[in-house]
DNA sequence: CTAAGTCGTGAATCACCCT
DNA sequence: GAGGGTGATTCACGACTTA
């Protein structure tokens, strides 16, 4: 993985011949300029997080008198919602060209610029998939009780067109909800604790997005060697969690600062099966709890092997939950629980277990040992 | 209440005269033609629910070959976002022009049609105040298993401009939520069982929204007495609802079976009695007690010392309300609280307290016992 | 060492009346 | 209309401190 400093702009259009991407880099140049350097149809998956264009006002302070770090940088600032949504047409618009034709598009915004992009979204072709709702367990409340606690983003998920193919791992996405399928609100925690990285005692960036979350989109979206391109990569959360999922990852970033935390940050980053146990919170803990959301929040690695209380049966974790035994049949912990044992049903999480140092433990500890760490 | 079959073509403009509003009536004609009709900044809130443009290729039939009664009418299609986006620009243009400058506007919508709403929403100089995601507790699954479970819709909440002033019963919608600020995603379920119309076994409305959600939204927008304009009145959730609620409701619906059907569904609905209301107006009906009228009336005595709750700060009480601190510094309990702390402001009724015999407590107290005292 | 308490902080379009 | 004074207002979580 290296940085590519400057991409000549007398070279832009197919500078980098098919096959030949810079994979695993991160561009430090204007998001246009280096996506006009790629060929066309080279990319399956742009992950896009562009500036809100929030148009704060002055100063907030907390009822305790205390003052909001609040996004002031210039990259948010732009004079008018035409000027916003002329950038917003002009990167779209190259985003599409580099898209393989069964790519998908993710962007991610709030009510000051979601409904502008996703105006351009339609306008530029691509066919709108879903509209997901993250949910901020822990949000930033309204201070001042003049309206509803915003405590959601939303993202657009889009194919490129009403009749394009796509991929959506549908298995993966049920099995890593307990078996139900995957809805469009996700609830996940904001990026904060170990994960927000920092230097010098201030976060690095003001909108460090939560690992979580990426899993989830590539996880439910991508193919694995696929490639995702980021064009607004920031601190490299699309790229570490590329890594993690054994996808290959193009960030584009004009900010040396968070170029070299990202370059840092995915370089210390381990691929899933090697991983330890990664403080990667997840939301606040459902009375029901997903297998999937033990492996999603680190509390079970991929690679995992289980089996039963007689050690007559082995399967191995996934990471999108399942289970996958040694003649390669996969499936949910109770799908395969049952399948084994010749049984209609069985409930995975007594079944399963896995190797301690004081012998055999169901996964079902696992699950409690979640719940006391997460619950109040 | 009545319907007003159809307004006069010739005589749109000011037709009805202010003061004299078709209040608690359905008009039975176009909604962009209906609001013509009515006078500028006569409305409080308008709650618009427009059609979804939904463009559903074919029947779509559950797994088990069961018809799935989609939105197939023909008031729902659309031949391109052009035409789409210039009705959308046509009736929001009207809602300006009858929406008082304290006014709000509420639309809701899916991700087909609320990118292209927002958008318009906000060129035409509206000033958002809240995107709101109605989750629902119960969803029509993907039975394709093709995308994520379509589980939300997504409400705008928007006030006439950017300075403009805007009612938000900020206490009624803690209180609503056990006295948590409300967020901006409400669970709720979507509109089934009894409360959803039927005629011959089919449901009237394709779309019908839910009683609840409509209660939401009027209690935390409008105050009892309010104009609530609601130009796609299908079978008259917002009708209902206001009339519960003690507002005043206008509606608009052009097909004569959706009316028939609201104007039966309004007249069986029963408003809650004003003991209610009255409470769920509490918090804001609270009068403002100045600090000095404690003093004036004997609650306080002139000379108390005040102190905060680790005693580090003291001030005494002056005749005339204001405090003197030990240098001589003299001002409000807010003033003199927030100089103490070097803090931009502070809310004094919490910071000061006073020696009570079971220790100290907060002079906010002093001011409860006032108003119990006073109040009727 | 544990438990309880304190403190800091996060994509935020964050007041209103009277003169 | 601008400016100044009054007064209303926070949730969840992680890190750190104190008992």
């Amino acid at each position: 993985m290296g940085v590519i400093e400057k991409v000549k702009k007398s070279a832009r259009v197919a500078a980098v011949p098919a096959g030949a991407l810079p994979l695993d880099s991160i561009l430090m140049d204007d998001c246009i300029a280096a996506m006009k350097a790629l060929p066309d149809a080279c990319i399956d998956a742009v992950f896009a997080d562009p500036p809100y264009n929030l148009q704060l006002g002055g100063d907030l302070n907390r009822p305790d008198g205390s003052h909001v770090d609040a996004v002031t940088d210039d990259w948010d600032k732009f004079d008018s919602f035409a000027i916003y949504d002329k950038f917003t047409r002009a990167w779209l618009k190259e985003a599409r060209r580099i898209l393989k034709p069964t790519g998908t598009l993710w962007v991610i915004g709030s009510y000051h610029n979601i409904f502008r992009v996703g105006t351009a979204v339609q306008d530029l072709g691509f066919w709108i998939l879903n509209d997901i709702v993250w949910r901020k367990a822990n949000p930033m409340p309204n201070f001042k009780g003049t309206r509803f606690t915003n405590a959601h983003e939303t993202m657009i998920w889009a194919s490129m067109g009403e009749k394009s193919r796509y991929t959506f791992n549908y298995r993966a996405m049920k099995t890593l909800n307990d078996e139900i399928q995957m809805r469009s609100d996700w609830e996940l925690p904001i990026c904060a604790g170990q994960e927000r990285l920092k230097k010098d005692g201030h976060k690095v960036h003001p909108t460090q997005k939560p690992e979580a979350l990426l899993y989830r989109v590539l996880l439910s979206s991508t193919k694995p060697g696929d490639v995702v391109l980021d064009p607004f990569f920031g601190t490299g959360t699309t790229g570490a969690v590329a890594k993690r999922l054994g996808r290959r990852f193009i960030g584009i970033e004009r900010e040396p600062a968070y170029v070299e935390a990202a370059q840092e940050r995915i370089e210390a980053a381990l691929p899933l099966d090697e991983s330890n146990l990664q403080i990667m919170q997840a939301g606040k803990a459902a009375p029901r709890v997903a297998f999937g959301t033990l492996v999603e929040t680190g509390y079970l690695q991929p690679g995992t092997m289980l089996c039963d209380t007689k050690r007559r049966w082995k399967a191995s974790v996934r990471a999108d939950g399942s289970l996958v035994l040694a003649d390669g049949q996969a499936g949910s912990i109770h799908k395969m629980g049952a399948t084994l044992q010749g049984a209609p049903s069985c409930n995975g999480w007594t079944f399963w277990h896995y190797e301690a140092a004081d012998g055999l433990r169901p996964i079902d500890a696992v699950r409690q040992t979640y719940l006391l760490a997460t619950q109040p």
